[in-house]
DNA sequence: TTCAGTTTAGTTTTT
DNA sequence: CTAAACTGAA
């Protein structure tokens, strides 16, 4: 028997990742704050799972939550253990869903090459499948019952384990018809969304115990990352795959926890030893990251939260280099000082690879680019939704098309682009033409052209279009798909189209249609393509040539940087007022967990900046410091007064942080209108006799009184102890103490 | 059916 | 302020 010390890879763990990563039989819980080598254990422990001869590589399955993660994962463990490592299953919980699928699709009723469509596909079959059914879609956007769909399948909930308790305050029950058809319509059209690539294997586990077993005997060994994020879908599959051999290591940080609106649980990893059996819990708080001052602001900031687990970083890195604040007039006036600064740093001779800006929301980053651009200064945006432009889109369904005729959103899409004289009416009459016969679009328009029923104008063109179509479909087996992808927007005169708008915005189309082109040059399939292209929201492209990062807080989990810019740090704007209005109590400490994250990226040097005038949405808004800079430790917080421009102080006890007061009296806005001519009229709206009969039910804004007995979806059984205009101060059962709009919850 | 001009709605984070 | 939705004329 070895003596483990002859493993070289384990050179250089400290005490506590060292037994991390030997620890390899039995529930496995690593507690692992920022920056303290979360990464370095889960390579060290696969290549060590190997090594030892614990297990194969085709037996362990290593889930992260990111491509970037797995990717970094990949390379990390190739490079200890080698090619072997290329047959350990390695993906994002999405990507191993859609692999496990794609296995087994024809249990769930779905063929190999279903398509992967995202949000804005799943509104736009939302709101076809909601106009069919009269709803008044002003009133019920397709956006609410996306939200709610989504969360059931976060919670793991097929449309049949719906109960009468889950669709209480919607609708009466039509929010479960809507949901049934939903996946009919998805799965007629062999698609699935993001939510099916969890819910989906899922079932498959749960149904198929033949399925089941095999997959519990193939996977020995099983690695989480991110445990935090994990939502109740995840978790539960993750279960059934470990429920035979128990070898789970979940590594996670509940104070990284920030995905809670996405339906993600932080009490799977608060309840981990409760969960399973036999587990073992090893803390890592060793930060090697950053230095003790960075770590100061960031536990000081950290400790106003009630709900965790608690730990203290701390680190052998002393500095004497305090984390500056800065205030500034505007965002303009603040994109110009973050400008100056790193143009110091420039002259320190920091890289700019090193220098990063997180910011809350992307729009944030417009007068910083603004800036950058009119300073010459390199950057790149990480999460710029390049697969989101409109002419990417029409390619991309192009390709799917090609691939999968079913798929009717798609093929919608791109009948009439280029214009090809096919608009609304033909579409129409083809999809009705289809619901009779049980034909998809593509189907519909094969048969009415070869039947001979029609004969007009329009059926030539629709024949003219099917036949490219059949064309480019034979292409598959004889060219690249580059080469396909190429001629196709050649043949459909789709370059053309834009080429012939002679705008500066149609050359950087047809750039980005080339870019495209570089990318499935990568491929070999059309089909491989589109998988990639679906779960690649992160065009994560190098930085060789020296930029400087721009990202959100969100996409920065897991980076790091020598020098980070926080800026934006302003009540409403981070905490995000939205969060704090849907979430209460529990969503402002996840933006403070998002504020912890922010700050812990920064390796040796943070800047916290606020501005007192901010245009949002074009109008000038001036606001508030955010209230977490009142809670940094008071030496470096102190420091921002003697300059502030602000109207308020910071530490004016009289400056009221209630979010709610402060947004409720601007007033501006369609949406604000809205809002309060409903409280006016309390809901006499003149489409009400539209919808169906039981809609009226939901529409009482407000007529609760104190001491009603509610029902909210999320949060459960409660009381209302307090009620202030359409905002309820709530006491749920389990859920704790909440103010909610009034229209979420239902009266008892 | 198309196109241009007008109105209106939405404003967070991501797989 | 912007992107999407709508309207009306050709």
């Amino acid at each position: 028997m070895l003596h483990s010390d002859q493993y070289n890879y384990l050179q250089g763990l400290n005490k506590q990742q060292r037994i991390a990563v030997e620890t390899l039989d039995g529930p496995v819980l690593v507690l692992s704050g920022a920056g303290t080598g979360k990464t370095r254990v889960l390579t060290t422990r696969i290549a060590h799972l190997l090594v030892t001869g614990k297990s194969k590589p085709w037996n362990i399955m290593a889930v992260t939550f990111t491509n970037k993660a797995a990717r970094e994962m990949k390379e990390r463990v190739g490079r200890i253990i080698g090619p072997s490592s290329e047959q350990v299953l390695m993906g994002t919980f999405h990507s191993l869903g859609a692999r496990m699928l794609r296995q087994h699709c024809e249990l769930i009723g779905l063929k190999s090459n279903f398509t992967i469509i995202d949000v804005e596909d799943q509104v736009k079959l939302l709101k076809q499948i909601i106009s069919a059914k009269n709803v008044d879609d002003k009133r019920w956007p397709a956006k609410f019952f996306l939200n709610i769909i989504s969360s059931w399948k976060d919670k793991g909930l097929t449309p049949s384990k719906i109960t009468d308790k889950h669709i209480f305050q919607y609708s009466n029950g039509l929010i479960k018809d809507i949901y049934i058809e939903y996946q009919e319509r998805l799965l007629k059209s062999n698609c699935v969304d993001f939510g099916d690539l969890l819910v989906h294997p899922l079932e498959l586990l749960r149904m198929n115990s033949d399925v089941l077993s095999k997959w519990q005997s193939k996977i020995t060994h099983i690695l989480i990352d991110e445990y935090q994020d994990t939502n109740t879908a995840q978790y539960l599959w993750i279960r059934l795959l470990c429920s035979k051999h128990n070898n789970i290591c979940c590594v996670g940080d509940d104070d990284q926890s920030i995905y809670g609106w996405r339906g993600a649980e932080v009490k799977n990893i608060l309840n981990f030893s409760n969960d399973f059996e036999n587990s073992k819990v090893i803390r890592l708080e060793q930060n090697y990251r950053s230095t003790n001052k960075i770590l100061d602001v960031a536990n000081c900031l950290i400790k106003n939260n009630t709900n965790r687990l608690g730990k203290d970083l701390w680190t052998e890195n002393n500095s004497d280099q305090d984390v500056e604040i800065f205030n500034s007039y505007d965002s303009s006036d603040e994109a110009r000082k973050i400008g100056d600064i790193i143009e110091d740093k420039i002259r320190d001779k920091v890289h700019l690879t090193e220098i990063a800006v997180l910011v809350r929301t992307f729009s944030l980053l417009r007068a910083i680019e603004e800036r950058f651009i009119s300073i010459g200064l390199p950057y790149r945006v990480i999460g710029t939704k390049f697969y989101d432009r409109q002419e990417i889109r029409d390619a991309i369904a192009y390709v799917r098309v090609l691939c999968n005729p079913l798929d009717d959103l798609a093929f919608e899409r791109i009948i009439n682009t280029p214009r090809r004289g096919i608009g609304p009416t033909t579409i129409k009459k083809l999809s009705e033409y289809g619901r009779q016969n049980d034909m998809q679009l593509f189907h519909s328009a094969e048969n009415i052209v070869n039947s001979e029923i029609f004969n007009n104008r329009t059926v030539e063109k629709i024949a003219q279009f099917i036949n490219q179509i059949k064309k480019w479909k034979h292409l598959k087996n004889e060219k690249k798909p580059m080469d396909i992808l190429d001629q196709v927007l050649e043949e459909s005169t789709y370059y053309e189209m834009w080429e012939n708008e002679k705008s500066e915005e149609a050359e950087t189309r047809i750039n980005n249609l080339k870019e495209l082109l570089e990318v499935i040059s990568e491929f070999d399939t059309l089909e491989g393509f589109l998988q990639h292209v679906s779960l690649m929201t992160d065009n994560d492209v190098g930085n060789e040539l020296g930029e400087v990062t721009l990202m959100t807080l969100h996409a920065a989990k897991g980076s790091e940087y020598q020098v980070i810019f926080l800026p934006g740090w302003e009540d409403g704007l981070f905490p995000s007022f939205r969060s704090l209005e849907e979430g209460g109590e529990d969503g402002l400490e996840e933006e403070r967990r998002l504020a912890y994250v922010g700050i812990t990226r920064a390796k040796k040097e943070l800047f916290l900046s606020y501005a007192s005038n901010r245009r949002i949405n074009g109008i000038w808004m001036s606001s508030l410091p955010s209230r977490f800079l009142k809670e940094l430790p008071k030496d470096i917080a102190n420091k921002i007064e003697a300059n502030d421009y602000s109207a308020y102080s910071l530490y004016d006890e009289n400056v009221s942080y209630d979010y709610t007061q402060k947004f409720k009296n601007q007033g501006y806005g369609p949406g604000w209108k809205r809002m309060s001519e409903l409280k006016i009229n309390n809901v006499k709206d003149k489409n009400l006799s539209q919808l169906p009969k039981n809609y009226e039910n939901n529409f009482q804004i407000n007529n609760f009184i104190k001491g009603d007995r509610v029902f909210h979806v999320k949060f459960g059984m409660g009381n209302v102890i307090n009620i202030n205009d359409d905002k309820l101060d709530i006491k749920f059962d389990n859920a704790g103490h909440k103010k909610i709009q009034a229209n979420f919850v239902e009266k008892q």
